[in-house]
DNA sequence: ATAGATGCTGGAGTACACTCCAACTCAAGT
DNA sequence: ACTTGAGTTGGAGTGTACTCCAGCATCTAT
């Protein structure tokens, strides 16, 4: 898989693919005749995780740090699953605090529904 | 209210506090003789809110823009509105993805904590 | 009246996560 | 042979949102 196909798959730009080889959360992939990137069609599912991980607020540094756990091998899997589910409790936070100011949205919304009602003397 | 004071009750740090002002997030307050700023109660309010608007990812700038038609008064209400209405479609969209990646967490914990009773021969 | 705490300003610096660029190589089509 | 399009590198630049600092003023307690 070259690098624009899995920028088009992943949702990540060309750059960024580079960028995260360059910073150590994508394995250097293997090249073709020309030098170019041949990503292994499961290099897409690896992405597709970090930027779930990235969307739900999990920092560069701690990203890079899963990735090497998960580099060298099953030996850390005690240490990944504690820093997912580290992870998992702030996304719980994360949940409660949207969920509160989603509520808060709905209130100020009808609060100013009905102000405008009043100001059009409907 | 003493900046100390407001920083403490919100959060925000004193040198936030003052950048806020600087960009019109924050009206500038009214100072003391000393040329100390002494926030009314009120401000606490509102920078609850601004902090919990930024929590869920709205950006400076539209959080600047909210802020002026807020200060322009009860003409801009609509707009308001609308701004609210938008940011609470963000929020939905955010809290399917936690939710989904919360489910992931789960899964992806399980399948390590397995492993490891392999790893350990239980 | 002196020390320490708190606050002030304007401006520089930082952290994070990309994003862009120049200058180049390579393969394929006409 | 030559253009076109995709890919390469190293390094510089960007946007967002703060965060820190020097140098100074003022209040409070001893």
């Amino acid at each position: 898989m070259k690098i624009s196909n899995l920028s088009a798959q992943s949702g990540l730009s060309i750059d960024t693919l580079r960028f995260y080889e360059k910073i150590g959360l994508i394995d250097p992939p293997p090249r073709d005749g020309a030098g170019h990137r041949d990503y292994p069609p499961e290099a897409l599912n690896w992405i597709r995780f970090l930027s779930q991980l990235n969307a739900t607020g999990m920092k560069q540094a701690d990203r890079i740090r899963y990735a090497r756990l998960r580099a060298a091998g099953e030996t850390t899997v005690p240490q990944r699953r504690q820093m997912l589910e580290e992870h998992r409790e702030v996304i719980r936070a994360q949940l409660e605090q949207l969920t509160d100011v989603l509520a808060l949205m709905d209130r100020k919304v009808e609060i100013y529904q009905n102000l405008e009602e009043e100001m059009t003397d409907v």
